[in-house]
RNA sequence: GAGCCCGUAGCUCAGUAGGUUAGAGCGCCAGGUUGUGGCCCUGGAGGCCGGGGGUUCAAGUCCCCUCGGGCUCCCCA
């Protein structure tokens, strides 16, 4: 095919009406899902300020040193939001959220932006839902926002996944427990693979997650984090277990974990699901104690989670599992001749006014055609109006499914229907 | 940023050792049924074979470049 002159930016995808069904469908479902854990739905602006992302997910982060897509205008620096955590604290700190007493509980669901390289479940402009439990430090919060993510995916029927659990405990721990790390890595130093060697000062903990052979050896005598963490970070990872338990949500422990933001404490989790391709991770999230004060607001523990739309979707392709119906109507009003064509237009409102979908050829067509549109608009009803029916008031109503037709008056078609 | 694979109708794809006006199925439009869908039959529209250059008497088919897409590494949802 000759390639159109416009066309999308390079992993930006268009989604048409058959996806959208799908896209409402889950959309929808995560409402109603969150409702019932008690979230309120938060929005915020698809545009922050460039300082904001920076700062709070961390200038080294691969996300701010080359993935997000920024611009300026004026003395303005706008970034297209890469998550929405980061966005949400700022909300929070910015209206003082913690004003309204107790615990905040938000949702979201709404479009992100990466300057990555688009692959099977990864593209530009994506999608994502989750949330965010401001103010608690309690095991119960973390434990809340793992059950809501597995409680959609089990809605949606996805239970072929693996809940991955680790704690990389607070800052000094961290600190302490990447010391050891670097020490115990250093006389190998020469044999680890490129990425590693260059993980080593800017991010040791990722070599943890490496999946490079050579490295194994070393990965698998390092020292354990969990090893390092303080008596605080251990109770409550150990807390985090125990309620997991209780809720009979089963989970993984690893303990080579690391997730990519640097507002990340204590608690950090993902989930996998073995039907994605290389980006296998559904959903993932943790504890972030420390990010509203560097955000500028009083310290407020918090945890969250954030799962990638398009991903589910992937997810559910594989499993099998279809999502919402097929587009249908009604009604459809088949006329022959322009007094018809102006009769049913009139009682086009009559039915939408009774909350019933209508609609009519718009094109002019021969009869068989407009049956034939009827059909493939998945109709559950005809009515067939010619001269005839106009004068004796009684038109054709034609059970699509059924193949029946009779002679009813117009009265008697509305009655029908709203059965 | 690096690597691998792929670009023929709206969609899924055939196109023989390079050789006359480029094909199929589905979809779309119309007719077969002078006022009736889904099945069937017939016909039609729709392709500068992604684009440019080269080799050749001859290129969808071979070579180079380019654009676009997919997948992978890195990293993430």
């Amino acid at each position: 095919m000759a390639q159109p002159k416009y066309t999308t930016h390079h992993g930006m995808v268009d989604i048409l009406p058959e996806e959208v069904r799908k896209w409402q469908f889950l959309e929808n479902l995560i409402r109603e899902e969150a409702e019932k854990f008690n979230f309120e739905e938060i929005r915020t602006p698809i545009m922050e300020q460039t300082e904001l992302i920076v700062r709070g997910l961390g200038q080294m982060t691969d996300i701010v040193s080359k993935e997000i897509f920024t611009f300026s205008r004026g003395d303005d620096n706008y970034v297209l939001r890469p998550e929405l955590t980061a966005p949400v604290v700022r909300a929070f700190v910015e209206h003082r959220l913690d004003q309204r007493g107790g615990s905040q509980k938000l949702y979201y669901i709404g479009p992100m932006f990466r300057a990555e390289r688009p692959q099977k479940g990864r593209q530009r402009q994506f999608h994502q839902f989750g949330v965010e439990i401001m103010g608690s430090s309690d095991a119960v919060a973390d434990v809340e926002v793992i059950a809501f993510m597995i409680h959609i995916c089990n809605k949606l029927g996805i239970t072929n996944t693996t809940l991955k659990l680790n704690s990389i405990g607070d800052p000094e721990s961290r600190e302490v427990y990447k010391q050891a790390l670097k020490a115990h890595l250093k006389p190998d130093y020469d044999k680890l693979s490129d990425v590693s060697k260059k993980r080593y000062e800017k991010n040791p903990l990722r070599i943890l997650d490496s999946k490079e052979e050579e490295d194994r050896p070393f990965i698998e005598t390092a020292p354990v984090i969990t090893n390092y963490l303080s008596e605080k970070s251990v109770s409550h990872y150990n807390k985090v277990k125990d309620y997991l338990g209780d809720l009979g949500i089963s989970f993984t422990e690893d303990p080579y974990l690391v997730r990519g933001m640097d507002y990340y404490t204590e608690t950090a989790f993902e989930l996998i699901s073995p039907d994605l391709g290389a980006q296998d991770a559904l959903a993932g999230g943790g504890r972030y104690d420390l990010l509203v004060e560097e955000i500028g607001g009083l310290p407020t523990p918090a945890v969250g989670f954030a799962a990638g739309m398009e991903r589910l979707f992937i997810a559910c392709e594989e499993l099998g599992i279809e999502l919402g119906d097929g587009k249908k109507v009604d009604v459809y009003i088949v006329t022959l001749g322009d007094a018809a064509r102006k009769w049913g237009l009139a009682q086009l409102s009559k039915f939408r006014d009774k909350g019933i979908s209508a609609t009519m050829d718009y094109m002019g067509r021969s009869m068989k055609a407009q049956m034939k549109d009827a059909n493939r608009e998945n109709a559950r009803f005809a009515i067939i109006v010619g001269d005839n029916e106009l004068n004796e008031g009684k038109f054709t109503f034609r059970d699509m499914k059924e193949s029946k037709e009779e002679a009813l008056s117009f009265e008697e078609i509305m009655e029908i229907i709203q059965m």
